[in-house]
DNA sequence: CACTTGACCTGTCCGC
DNA sequence: TGCGGACAGGTCAAGT
């Protein structure tokens, strides 16, 4: 579920919680979770100072004192969350996801600090991880060697945006924008949202795409990214920030989730699903219409 | 090599 | 209510 906003989110709330705890615990449910040896734990990650907390792409990088770090991938369910005394959470209040109290049945690893207080790592699908690894080791794990460049950095102009999608010139532009080998950190929500913004429909090949595409996709992604850090990440139903809080961007979203309502720009036409790269793909038909090849 | 599909898991929603 | 099937925001491995 998380896609580059929500991770940044998470990133910038854990990065005025975590920094100066000191780990004293760890215990995971299972292996996939967390695959680290208990030696190592004891050895690289208890007695640790929590330092910086970075991000790349989707992925959370948490700097310990020990030169180890602790990679963290959400993937579609994962919950970054930091409790200090009370584990229980506010029900009914509408900006918590979370009620009740952690740890529960999707908590797959609990990190304890020296204050008591703690970080969970919830997961319902089991398909995100974290895991234990020296710092050295992070630039030549082969995820960091491929990923694409960062969106949001001043670097990534639309010429870079386009060199790098050209390199998928024989696929459509949705499946070139979620590899995350050609741009970091777009997912489903922000394909979709982007492609709206530059009426591009999503099947369009890279290949048919004009240098005005280009550049138009180039401001309706980056904008699109911004809106939603600033709005907290979108929430739709197990992404929460370091609180537990949810995110509001899916409220702004134009198409993503939408079918069936109208188009912000034709309030006339209504919002189609559609299956695209084997994603669901939410257009506007009358904005995005398909380009033959 | 470029590209697409299925698998990984659990939970929820929808139609019967 | 209960049951089967489709689907869910991400990524790999395996297939064409």
């Amino acid at each position: 579920m998380p896609e580059l906003p929500e991770v940044e989110t998470v990133r910038r709330g854990l990065s005025e919680l975590l920094p100066g705890r000191v780990i004293s615990a760890e215990t995971h449910d299972n292996p996939k979770s967390f695959p680290n040896a208990p030696a190592d734990v004891e050895q690289f990650m208890n007695g640790a100072t929590i330092k910086e907390i970075h991000r790349r792409a989707k992925v959370l990088i948490i700097e310990l004192s020990s030169n180890y770090v602790l990679i963290v991938h959400l993937k579609m369910t994962g919950q970054l969350v930091f409790r200090n005394g009370d584990m229980r959470f506010g029900a009914g209040h509408p900006s918590y996801s979370l009620v009740g109290e952690l740890p529960d049945k999707s908590t797959r690893v609990v990190i304890t600090f020296t204050d008591g207080s703690k970080l969970f790592f919830n997961d319902q699908r089991k398909f995100g991880w974290m895991r234990l690894m020296p710092a050295v080791e992070v630039p030549n794990i082969d995820f960091m060697q491929k990923v694409g460049p960062e969106p949001l950095e001043t670097s990534f102009t639309w010429q870079l945006m386009k060199d790098r999608l050209v390199r998928r010139k024989n696929t459509s532009i949705k499946a070139a924008l979620l590899d995350q080998t050609v741009i970091a950190g777009v997912g489903n929500i922000y394909a979709d949202e982007s492609l709206w913004g530059a009426k591009i429909h999503p099947a369009t090949l890279v290949r048919n795409l004009t240098d005005k595409d280009f550049q138009v996709l180039h401001k309706a992604l980056v904008d699109v990214l911004k809106l939603s850090i600033e709005k907290g990440g979108s929430t739709d139903r197990n992404y929460v920030d370091a609180e537990g809080k949810r995110g509001s961007y899916l409220t702004f979203a134009n198409v993503f989730r939408r079918e069936g309502q109208t188009c912000p720009r034709h309030p006339d036409t209504k919002i189609v699903k559609l299956k695209v790269a084997g994603r669901g793909t939410h257009i506007c038909p009358k904005c995005q219409v398909p380009q033959k090849d």
